[in-house]
DNA sequence: CGCGATTATTTAGTACACAAGATAATTCGT
DNA sequence: ACGAATTATCTTGTGTACTAAATAATCGCG
């Protein structure tokens, strides 16, 4: 209201010279991760409330069904989550029948968690999932790979930019 | 526990040909988006933090220093947010002196949002953030440019996807 | 053996994010 | 005009997510 004048409406503010210029919401990186990632989350919905899991609940079965028992820490390695968040989230799939959690008897200090039988059936339904996703997926298979190259390899730099600042 | 023989450790269970084959999670695309939206998270964090500002916030500055004042609907359609996650939100902004929220006088259904003069302020300092994150962000320019872009057409194809299902 | 350092997990407190339902103001048909 | 349908926002309840601090068990070294 003070330096630029807007019409309601107008998609494209024209930044005046002598007015800072502000970075533009759809000209940023992050917000198309934000966005394509909660859309994402918001495909899969539909495709897991009839197994009964929520998005990270799907995400941590996929690890577990890949490497059981896991200790919490190594979830939270897998997942890119820490133990703050995950440890609630392990207890509500306890109380749902999905997993079972028992310290480690070699190394008390440890959980180890793993997947009930429950949690074990739910694999064959996840197919399902799987391919029903495929269908919804709005690209080529093949451009859904160089996707998913490009940002593995993108998710490997960041993870060391975040953890060596 | 039941099917597989897995060893405490191994990182490919080596899926017999009896085995339900579970979808490996490094290679789903969803969890690479989630991977990298998260990590970028963490990026911004230390940055906004001297402004007072959280990432989902600063996102809204943005669309707000495009564009103001804007009703809550507007505001959500820009960001993918639906009002029962901006209104919080909102207030939280406004009762940190970045924006201020009025009924529309033209319409009271309507609630306007407008950043104040602090909110407008604000605005030379986040150069700051995006030339600081520039120099952390371990990829070319050409390569996010080309990174951005794809992201950008696959949001615009998952936005009808879920839209319309 | 025993005590400090390390590692693993949990708790506390704040902030998103969504679905479903409640509330309030406008618009439209007649 | 006036009540029903529509639109916009807010409330409620559940489920992530993170930081910092608290708790608990093991390991290492003298």
């Amino acid at each position: 209201m003070t330096t630029t004048t807007e019409t309601r409406g107008s998609e494209v503010p024209a930044q005046d010279a002598g007015t800072i210029a502000v970075p533009r919401l759809d000209q940023q990186l992050c917000f198309a991760l934000y966005s394509a990632s909660g859309l994402m989350t918001k495909l899969y919905r539909p495709l897991l409330d009839p197994l009964g899991l929520t998005y990270p609940q799907y995400l941590a079965m996929l690890a577990l069904w890949q490497h059981a028992p896991s200790t919490v820490g190594e979830l939270g390695e897998a997942l890119g989550l820490d133990s703050a968040t995950l440890t609630p989230l392990l207890k509500r799939m306890e109380t749902n029948g999905l997993v079972t959690r028992r310290r480690d008897p070699a190394d008390e200090r440890r959980v180890l968690v793993e997947p009930t039988a429950q949690g074990q059936a739910l694999r064959a339904r996840v197919k399902d999932v799987t391919t029903g996703l495929a269908c919804a997926m709005p690209l080529k298979a093949e451009e859904l790979k160089s996707l998913h190259r490009t940002l593995t390899g993108f998710v490997a730099k960041l993870r060391d930019a975040t953890s060596t600042p």
